[in-house]
DNA sequence: TGTACATCAGTGAACGCGCGTTCACTGATGTAC
DNA sequence: TGTACATCAGTGAACGCGCGTTCACTGATGTAC
């Protein structure tokens, strides 16, 4: 990697960990830079303010959460080409890696921002949106695919379903990390996939 | 009211909306005292500092919905003595109680806190999680109730489905947040109500 | 009933500290001729 | 090959501002005798 990428994504890295943790207006550029090891300067040489910083670090996680998603369900459409069987074993990929992360997730830098919006400019604000509006395309779209082969047992809301991954995701990421546990976002998830079973499976159109 | 429990819930109010906006640490004592037209030192004479009213604010929040969930849960008792539809009523007196609030329900306290919790003392950080447990020991108690009327189509972990109420309306509310909408958490909490039908109507034990 | 004192619910000036940001400068590397 | 200049990736001192907190003081109300 470049120098200026790999200064970058080091200020990036410790900008994230630290937002996570107390939040962005009380994560100062002091401390960032002390964890990068440069100086005050050399921040604002990447970064124009700290909105800017905030930017990146929204493009960075969307980025590494679509190419995850991505991946998750790659390998499971590998395992089983039937889309509700695809569906239920991205979710089983999902709560393990959840569950193998040794110190549990840190949390989800959309949530962080999203109860610390009027800090941020317009930008910052449409990506937030954007990445949510994203997430609900694709699973809506996986559930589509399912409901043309198997008939929902009840009627329900499409848009809320496809939301409904990243609801139970981020719901389960607050309980933890209000709780201080590692697992509850695995045991939502793996409640959903129960969910998912029982709205699909049954009924073969 | 007395003077000052009048103007303590005065603080308490300001403060509330404005750390929902922009976090903990972005909240100024200076803001809350011009919106509360009081002096600097009059916040004081009523909280010692700023973590004293992190930690006010939060015992008031967690007591609100308290009382909001047991006359929820009381009301829908009223219409249906069978536990299971006391369950699902109340969830619909819920996502319509979020549906009707004109601008779309603040946002919750306790994830807001639980995304900035390294700005706190242990006793804040103990308040969240206890909020945390006792909703889960409350609606774990109704689904065993549940339980022992209908049994579950499938296997499902207790806790985790205590549990699951509370990061549904989270999950739903970071949702609402993030893309500015008004009616996610209420979308969801629909989707969990589907959920419990499917999971318990099916079979009485 | 009058007087002395105590408590309550504040006021508002002052404090020092840490914050985000600016800016003149620097040494290493790349490019033109 | 040598020299001049440009760009890159920073350094580090300095700036002013707003923050949380302290503190001496105040006027209204309550209580004792």
């Amino acid at each position: 990697m470049a120098e200026r990428t790999e200064t970058r994504s080091r200020i990036l890295n410790i900008a994230e960990a630290a937002v996570l943790e107390k939040g962005f207006e009380a994560t100062s550029i002091e401390e960032i830079v002390a964890g990068a090891e440069i100086s005050r300067g050399g921040f604002f040489y990447h970064f124009r303010d700290k909105n800017a910083l905030a930017r990146a670090m929204l493009e960075r996680y969307i980025e590494a959460e679509d190419i995850l998603y991505d991946d998750l369900f790659a390998r499971a459409r590998e395992l089983n080409d039937d889309p509700l069987h695809c569906m239920l074993i991205g979710l089983k990929l999902l709560a393990e890696m959840l569950t193998d992360m040794p110190e549990g997730h840190p949390g989800c830098v959309i949530a962080a921002t999203a109860y610390q919006d009027r800090l941020f400019d317009r930008g910052v604000r449409d990506l937030n949106r954007q990445a949510i509006l994203g997430w609900r395309t694709r699973f809506r779209s996986m559930f589509e695919e399912i409901a043309a082969v198997y008939e929902p047992a009840e009627p329900v809301n499409m848009d809320a379903l496809g939301d409904m991954v990243s609801s139970v995701v981020e719901g389960g990421l607050v309980l933890q990390r209000a709780l201080g546990e590692h697992d509850n976002a695995a045991e939502q998830i793996m409640l959903l996939r129960t969910y998912l079973k029982l709205l699909f499976a049954r009924h073969r159109a």
